[in-house]
RNA sequence: GGAGGUGUGGCCGAGCGGUUUAAGGCACUGGUCUUGAAAACCAGCGAUGGCGUGAGUCAUCCGUGAGUUCGAAUCUCACCGCCUCCGCCA
C-alpha cells in the first residue's frame, strides 16, 4: 500500500511512478474520493465532539437535579446522533471505496529499477559459471528422472491430476538434502533463524503481503474457511510483524523457512506442463528480512548474495537480472531474479526471485518499529527465494547428468545424502 | 464434540454506566546525585487519523462486529483467539 500523505502532497510523483511500471492511476477518482472523505470525517467528528459535550453537560445537569434543563439536552442530542448517523454511513462507504481502491495499488518502483515492458527488457547484472558442454545429446530432467525410476508423473497424476510429481529412492532423498543444505547455509553462515509455519493464513495475512482481492486467483482456498494454502512461506512469515511495534534494537530480523508452497498457476494454461519446472505443489526455502528502512537497499544486496551462494556451492552456472518495472510483482519496490543455466532447455530459467519492498508490505500489515529517537515508524521486507528447491534438482539432474543415463550428486549436497555420490537406477 | 474461565497501552495489571483526560507497576527517555556506573529521587512516556506554521487541538481505539443508553472499557447479543477440565484422536 502506497503513504496517503504521499498521495495528497505529491500525486504526480507517484503517477509518474506507477505510470513506469504500467499503471495507470486513477487521478480524477482519487481525487473526487479522497476530497469527499476528507470533508465527511471533518463532519462526523465535529458532530461527534458536540455530542460528547452534551452528553457531559446532560450528565452535570442531573447530578445537579435541573432534570428538565437536561431533558433540552436529550432530544438535541439525539437530533446530533441522527445527522451523524447518516454521515457516518456515507463516511464509510467513500472511505471504503477508497482504502478498497488504494490496496489495489502496486508499488513504486525505485529509481534505478530500468524501464520496460516485460521480462525481454530485464537487464542482467552478473554472471556466474560457464555452462558446460556435454559429449552426448543432452536429456531433460523429466527423461533422466523417470529413465532412473526417480520421477514417476504418471502416478502423481493419478493421485492429483497434473502439475504435480511423485520422487522414489535416491531422488526423493536428493530432494530432501537440497532443503536441507540451503536451510543449514542461510542459518549456520548468513545469520537467518530457522522458522516452521503455518502452510495456510487467513486472508488478513494473505492480504498483508500482497493484494488478494488481485491475485485471489492464484491462490487454492480451503473450502468454508477463510484460508488460504500458502504460495510462499513469505505470506506466514513476512506477518509475523504484523500489528508490531519492534525494537529499533531488534533489528534486523532474518527468518529462513522451508516451506511447501502451492498455487494454482491459472492463467499459464500450456505453459512449462512437462515436469517439474511449474507445478501446484513445490518446496521452497525462503529467506525473509525485516530491517530499518535505510538498510533495505545494503539488505536487498546482502540477500541476493545469499541466494546466489547456494548456486556457487551447487556449482550451476546463473545469471542475476534485475527486474524492469513492467516484470516486477505487485508489492515490489526492486527485483532481483537468478537464472539457472538448464541444459536441454539451452536457457537460463528463473530458480529465485528476490525483492525490497520498502514500506509497502509494512504499511499494509502496519509492520512497524520504534526509533532511536522514539518515533514509531514503517519498518522494510525484503524476501527471496534461497532457493526453490524443485527447480534446484531439476537444475542439478540436467548439469549433473551423464552419459549412461546417471546423474552425479553434487560434493556439497555428497554428506546430506549419507556418502551417495551418483543417483542411479532406482530399484 | 461437552463444561467452565478469560481477552485492557511495548509488557504486567486495576477499573465492571458519568472528572477515565484508562490507576499502579515494569521497561524506556531526560535530569539530579556520582570519578564512572548502579541505587535512590524528580520529570517525561500509547496508537491511528483530522485541523493548525506552531504551542496545540479534535476524533477514534480496552479481542472483532452489531446493539442498548443523553453517555459504554464497563450492560446485551454474535463471532474470533487463548486457558483449564472431560471426551475423541496422530
Amino acid at each position: 500500500m502506497l503513504d496517503i500523505q504521499q498521495l495528497r502532497k505529491d500525486l504526480n510523483t507517484v503517477v509518474e511512478g506507477l505510470a513506469r511500471r504500467g499503471f495507470a492511476f486513477d487521478k480524477e477518482l482519487f481525487m473526487k474520493e479522497e476530497t469527499r472523505r476528507k470533508e465527511l470525517q471533518t463532519r462526523k467528528e465535529d458532530l461527534q465532539a458536540q455530542k460528547n459535550r452534551l452528553a457531559k453537560e446532560y450528565g452535570a445537569l442531573m447530578a445537579k437535579g435541573q432534570a428538565t434543563e437536561a431533558q433540552a439536552l436529550r432530544l438535541q442530542s439525539t437530533e446530533i446522533g441522527e445527522q451523524l448517523a447518516d454521515c457516518e454511513a456515507e463516511y464509510i462507504a467513500v472511505d471504503g471505496v477508497l482504502s478498497g481502491f488504494l490496496r489495489t495499488i502496486p508499488n513504486i518502483p525505485r529509481a534505478e529499477v530500468p524501464q520496460g515492458k516485460d521480462a525481454e527488457e530485464n537487464v542482467k547484472v552478473r554472471e556466474w559459471g560457464t555452462p558446460k558442454t556435454f559429449d552426448f545429446v543432452v536429456k531433460d530432467h523429466v527423461d533422466i528422472g523417470t529413465g532412473l525410476g526417480g520421477l514417476d508423473f504418471d502416478t502423481a497424476a493419478k493421485l492429483s491430476g497434473a502439475r504435480f510429481s511423485v520422487l522414489k529412492g535416491n531422488m526423493a532423498r536428493l530432494h530432501r538434502a537440497i532443503a536441507q543444505f540451503m536451510l543449514n547455509t542461510h542459518t549456520m553462515e548468513h545469520g537467518y533463524t530457522e522458522v516452521y509455519v503455518p502452510y495456510m493464513v487467513s486472508d488478513v495475512s494473505a492480504d498483508g503481503v500482497s493484494s488478494l482481492a488481485k491475485f485471489k486467483e492464484d491462490l487454492f482456498k480451503i473450502e468454508g474457511r477463510d484460508l488460504y494454502l500458502i504460495p510462499t512461506s513469505e505470506y506466514p512469515v513476512t506477518n509475523f510483524v504484523r500489528d508490531e511495534i519492534l525494537k529499533h534494537e531488534d533489528l534486523p530480523l532474518k527468518f529462513a523457512c522451508h516451506s511447501p508452497c502451492f498455487r494454482s498457476e491459472a492463467g499459464s494454461y500450456g505453459k512449462d506442463t512437462r515436469g517439474m519446472i511449474r507445478q501446484h505443489q513445490f518446496d521452497k526455502v525462503e529467506i525473509v528480512q525485516i530491517v530499518h528502512p535505510e538498510k533495505s537497499a545494503e539488505a536487498h544486496e546482502e540477500l541476493v548474495g545469499h541466494a546466489e551462494t547456494i548456486l556457487k556451492k551447487l556449482e550451476l552456472p546463473y545469471r542475476t537480472m534485475l527486474l524492469c518495472t513492467g516484470d516486477m510483482g505487485f508489492s515490489s519496490a526492486k527485483t532481483y531474479d537468478l537464472e539457472v543455466w538448464l541444459p536441454a532447455q539451452n536457457a537460463y530459467r528463473e530458480i529465485s526471485s528476490c525483492s525490497n519492498f520498502e514500506a509497502f508490505q509494512a504499511r499494509r500489515m502496519m509492520a512497524r518499529f520504534k526509533n532511536a529517537q522514539g518515533k514509531t515508524e514503517l519498518l522494510h521486507t525484503l524476501n527471496g527465494s534461497g532457493l526453490a528447491v524443485g527447480r534446484t534438482l531439476v537444475a542439478i539432474l540436467e548439469n549433473y547428468q551423464n552419459a549412461d543415463g546417471s546423474v552425479t550428486v553434487p560434493t556439497a549436497l555428497v554428506p546430506y545424502m549419507g556418502g551417495v555420490s551418483k543417483l542411479e537406477a532406482v530399484k
